[in-house]
DNA sequence: AGAACGACCTACCAATTGGTAAGTGCATAA
DNA sequence: TTATGCACTTACCAATTGGTAGGTCGTTCT
């Protein structure tokens, strides 16, 4: 069995993803676990605290992923390829960390007045840097990139934190379909919109 | 003044948007109206309900405004284009509703197995019609159609929702330059991957 | 041995949660 | 005139919220 910590995180991202941060108590996260919720504060202080560490961890291996991703010998749109093609593995990998991040995104907003940090700032600028630097494709400038690799960046996540519910509209079959397809198509959005 | 009905809705769609379904508590929709929340009770029965209508809404607005955008004279290709730039044009016009849209995809997923409606689905078959009907492009199945709407669409919704996290981020001036760069993007971006 | 510490516990807190019960006052219909 | 019903109120509820206080227990350091 993992450690407390670690069951604590695990069962904490769930429960942030299904509810979102606002929606998850701190009773819920432990429920199922053989914990208190009082060993929970006694590990992270606060609710807040704990769902900061989580985003913190996602940030962290999103960074680990893009630089293994690009310390191979891939130049040029090959790089931006596997880069990209990366993130969406990730991301359909662990719908949890998917429906988490984006959540994010949304709950940010009334926190970002207090002069906080959005979380997926240096993994966007790691990408926007690669994209210009790599590409075939010559960008004006660098905020005709951003929009670009925010338009890809948005398509992946949005699919990501579908999957639910196109299973449900679908059925599972016709959903392992779409998922197949997805990738196809998404090396040619990649190419299209990033390495044309 | 609206009658109360109306700002009940108002208000509510802000705090949805803002900390989501489960977030967001009736005494805190009613904070800044002259009415209780029981007077909210009254209308709406309950929060899921009052929930549900607001979904309702945001649903029929968008499939009134894609009739608006196809009963006009043009076909192919430029039909296409409008009815996604009209979308864009509609979430950009109303963030609120833009959240809320997006949370909803998140929160429905518990709501799922019950046997839910996906609020969007009527949208999304006018859409797969529309385009299946109209692009130069051929598709060689439903599902094709699909997963490029699906990319495109979520482009849209994502670069929507983050509205005040790129401000915060690039600054307001900036964003302004970068909103009006998507909008040309995007025109391409239809045309890559749904008419070519 | 004894002190210190981390992990975890029970007990408790005031505030907030969604919602019910039971009315009041006003407009319209009979 | 009476009654029916709607919009809205105060009063209340049990359950849950995030978090504090203070303690027990086993391990590890000196």
């Amino acid at each position: 069995m993992a450690d407390s910590r670690t069951q604590f995180i695990t069962a904490a991202t769930a429960c942030f993803a299904d509810r979102g941060f606002y929606g998850t108590s701190i009773a819920s996260i432990v429920e199922d676990l053989p914990y208190t919720k009082q060993a929970l504060l006694h590990h992270f202080g606060s609710k807040e605290k704990l769902y900061a560490e989580i985003l913190k961890g996602i940030s962290e291996r999103l960074i680990t992923e893009f630089d293994t991703s690009t310390d191979g010998e891939s130049l040029g749109n090959e790089a931006i390829q596997k880069v990209f093609i990366g993130f969406f593995n990730y991301l359909m990998k662990s719908p949890e960390q998917s429906r988490l991040l984006m959540r994010e995104l949304l709950d940010n907003r009334p926190r970002a007045e207090k002069a906080q940090q959005w979380y997926l700032k240096p993994f966007l600028e790691k990408l926007t840097a690669l994209v210009i630097k790599n590409s075939s494709k010559t960008f004006a400038n660098k905020k005709n990139a951003l929009t670009a690799i925010y338009q890809v960046l948005g398509a992946i996540s949005y699919f990501a934190i579908s999957k639910t519910t196109l299973e449900h509209m679908f059925g599972e079959k016709s959903y392992a379909g779409m998922e197949t397809n997805f990738k196809v198509e998404l090396r040619e959005l990649i190419g299209d919109r990033l390495c044309s």
